[in-house]
DNA sequence: GCGACAG
DNA sequence: ATCTTGTCGC
């Protein structure tokens, strides 16, 4: 059942009850830990809609911690899914798990375009990538799905709780730069609240966006042009 | 009942 | 996400 009614056509109940459900089975098998040892690869990722119904997305692959781009990876597909608040990762994942296996090199951790548990069955994309690769990661999102918090102070470096209404910690809302809108980092799989943010903070230079998710926005707009 | 709603 | 021009602030 979902849990609200997007804008726009209504969802195919059926098809919402049936993926919310595999969503629920997903969530079973993530853990969160600390990772096995610091990274020396460090992966961002990113999709666009070139058209409604082609997904392009990318990986970057960078060297860690001097964030050297090392590789760059893309592929097109199929849209097949709609985009429904909560269920995104069915929409993206199918390419960008296809986009994953081009790079030659594979990373320690993968830091997703996107909400980690920080949603409200919590199974964001970061960690539904993280279950179906086993793979550590954490989602750093813009925008806000799930939850409440305090304005962080306007800062640099300042960090504020995302909550639930009971209290559960969902992830953590970060001041990437002064004056800009807070990022919102959370745990995928196999990743903890503690790395995810210190990983997202080493990953900054200067730019709104840690350099992962700036460097996979940045190819994605590039490799778009090699559409036409 | 009203509002909220990743990308 | 995508569509779109100029504009305010550092």
């Amino acid at each position: 059942m979902a849990y609200y009614r997007p804008p726009g056509p209504p969802a195919d109940p059926i098809i919402v009850r049936d993926l919310t459900r595999l969503q629920d089975e997903m969530r079973t098998r993530v853990r969160q830990e600390a990772l096995a040892r610091e990274p020396q690869f460090i992966a961002g990722c990113d999709s666009s809609f070139p058209t409604p119904e082609t997904i392009l997305s990318v990986f970057v692959l960078l060297r860690f911690p001097s964030l050297e781009l090392v590789e760059k990876v893309w592929s097109v597909g199929p849209v097949e899914v709609p985009y429904i608040p909560g269920l995104l990762s069915f929409r993206e994942a199918p390419n960008v798990l296809r986009t994953y296996e081009k790079l030659q090199q594979k990373p320690d951790v993968i830091m997703v375009d996107g909400h980690g548990i920080a949603h409200p069955r919590r199974m964001g994309i970061a960690a539904h990538l993280g279950v179906l690769l086993d793979m550590p990661t954490f989602g750093v999102a813009k925008q806000k799905l799930t939850g409440t918090f305090q304005e962080p102070a306007l800062t640099k470096g300042s960090i504020s709780a995302l909550t639930d209404r009971n209290g559960e910690l969902l992830g953590e809302v970060i001041r990437s730069k002064d004056k800009v809108q807070p990022l919102f980092v959370s745990p995928g799989h196999r990743c903890d609240q503690a790395t995810a943010t210190r990983l997202t903070l080493a990953c900054l230079r200067g730019y709104k966006l840690p350099e992962p998710t700036r460097l996979a926005d940045h190819w994605a707009e590039e490799f778009k042009k090699e559409l036409k």
